[in-house]
DNA sequence: GATTTCAATGTAATCGGTTTCACATCGTAG
DNA sequence: CTACGATGTGAAACCGATTACATTGAAATC
């Protein structure tokens, strides 16, 4: 006996369904998709093939006709970055909710990665965009300008306190800084050396701007010390050997992430200093291990999870009705104070 | 003036491209994939076309007529730990240099959601799929056995030193776990604890049976001591209580990774042990923070990103010329001595 | 000068689904 | 008994690219 019908590795395809329940492929389709509309005898018959067939629909022909991928795109400046991949994972765990897979670009904080990625939203593969990085590519813009009166499904997390027309998830990065200084100037601290990430990027330019209206509500401008850094511990290490170096010293010192104040520990350990008695240390972000440095680092929670969910929401709601510009949401962060801080040494 | 044409909002297609070129699709496809079989008048004709009307081809178009999508698939069971963000990075980068894309499946080391995310393999929605967890999906294998004769695209990380035909890239696991028994053996240690991941994994279970096999051949198997945890820091911390409760405590601990062992740490402080004095404690993995805890971490460094690097490479052979199944890839570790091991205390 | 060859381009089929529209069947109201 | 609406199904257009095959015209060959 000849086989005349595909060879055992082709998979099936929904012609291959309706020819063996013997209904057309529109009927196939419609089981698949809107049982409701569809004879029960004829479905379970449809079923039955269906099974029998191992019968997956090919996702590819599904995205042309129906122009909707269920596919979102994430691009993340750096995935190995605890921070990130906690943003990352409720962001994941939200689009999965929705029906949504994900698709993540570590774009290496390189721009060109970031056009790259941007340009799937182009080419439809992907219904969504959102960017954790601080810059918006051109790529996603030329795509936000075609759509002209609409709103685009493009989201931004953490970064963009911009009005720059892109929706956003983010804490209130300037008030979160406030808060720090705030509580190392009650600690009695006055000279304060801060640690924030790359400039450019309006995240450490807010938390840089509210720390110096916190220094200039004390009168402690002058007092007000910065050396960045890039958000590596390395970095850290350095800024703060920088910073202690100093004729006068900082008695205090804000890290814009938890991971350089592991840099300016390990700084202080070299120098002998002691944390807190010493040298207060803060960082940002509180990852998960902030709680068993030694000692615990004191440091600001971002509601990682919800900054996640958020702009997966965000997206839903642009993807269900395009005219509506979302607010940006502002979410609430928490400074956690352990050990590494105390009260400032007496001058010497 | 009526304008015919679509709406501006919409993406133009290669018609569109074809028409405004005075061309054929035929020709403004070739421009795009062939240009050398194109003259160059009308190449530059059509690529200025390409250019006034901002054309990108849909993806989902390509997809379906070429049946490949130039995405890969990788599952991971979390995200957040730093040890898979690594070697994702490594992946991530190899495949974007072979031209392809990753999409993330953050599986939270749940059946079902692998399952889920396996399924894609099927619909056609990446070329392959790279597992990092310890299960081969039900869908993949089904997956694997429609394509029969030939090798299916479906790869392992770490995981998978069993001969059940998953190609993989791993370490071996047993060999490093006797380096580090070894390694203690010879700083006088006997009773050593031991603290695996969760049972079921064949990487827990190689490196289980490498300590033990070690142990045996020091003779030391009655003072070897398994505890489980689940990689977790907190796991490692109740695990190291344990341990360290028994009326004969062991003077050295061996945690499957380096966040179990943050736990145990944080329990030896408690318990006013000092490391490595009291206590001597290994890890496993070597993530960016080990060599910064107090005192640094011993422990095994994974090449990390050379498995990610590995497995795409698997996975492009096996893409390009499928009848050939790879042979699995061992790759080396480092034992990394830092100052959390030392000379076991004299019995009291 | 006729024939062959080849480069450049067009025609149309194809990938595998979804969806519109038309049609058939049947029960029910008038 | 006719008319009508509801219900279930099929035929075929369509989504937007790629590519096998056909066609054309000009250069090369004898």
């Amino acid at each position: 006996m000849v086989r005349t019908g595909r060879s055992p590795t082709q998979m099936s395809t929904i012609y291959d369904v309706a020819k063996r329940a013997g209904v057309s492929t529109a009927t196939v389709s419609r089981v698949l998709s809107h049982p409701d509309v569809v004879a029960p005898a004829t479905r379970t018959r449809v079923l039955r093939a269906v099974q029998r067939l191992a019968y997956t629909p090919n996702a590819a022909a599904k995205h042309l006709r129906t122009l909707r991928t269920g596919k979102l795109l994430v691009t993340v400046p750096d995935i190995s970055n605890p921070f990130f991949s906690l943003i990352l994972r409720g962001i994941e765990d939200t689009a999965q909710r929705e029906g949504y897979f994900v698709l993540v670009g570590d774009t290496q904080d390189d721009q060109a990665r970031e056009e790259m990625y941007a340009r799937m939203l182009k080419r439809k593969e992907a219904d969504g965009l959102i960017f954790l990085g601080h810059r918006l590519p051109k790529e996603a813009a030329d795509f936000m300008r075609s759509l002209a009166p609409l709103t685009a499904p493009v989201v931004n997390g953490c970064e963009f306190s911009l009005r720059l027309g892109i929706p956003s998830v983010h804490i209130d990065n300037a008030k979160a800084a406030g808060d720090v200084m705030g509580h190392l100037y009650s600690l009695g601290h006055r000279r304060i050396g801060i640690v924030p990430g790359p400039l450019g990027s309006p995240l450490s330019r807010d938390r840089l701007q509210g720390a110096r209206a916190s220094a200039r509500k004390h009168r402690a401008t002058r007092d007000f010390v910065v050396m960045n850094g890039d958000f590596s511990i390395e970095s850290g290490a350095v800024a703060g050997a920088r910073l202690l170096s100093r004729r006068e010293p900082p008695t205090a010192i804000f890290c814009f992430n938890d991971e350089m104040a592991i840099g300016v520990y390990d700084t202080a350990h070299r120098l002998n200093l002691r944390i807190p008695d010493d040298l207060s240390v803060v960082g940002f972000d509180d990852v998960r291990f902030a709680r068993y440095m030694v000692p615990p680092l004191t440091t600001v929670a971002q509601p990682v999870r919800e900054i996640g969910e958020g702009t997966v929401r965000l997206l839903m709601q642009i993807l269900r009705d395009g005219s509506v510009a979302p607010e940006p949401v502002t979410l609430p962060h928490i400074l956690t104070i352990r050990s590494s801080t105390a009260p400032a040494a007496p001058r010497k």
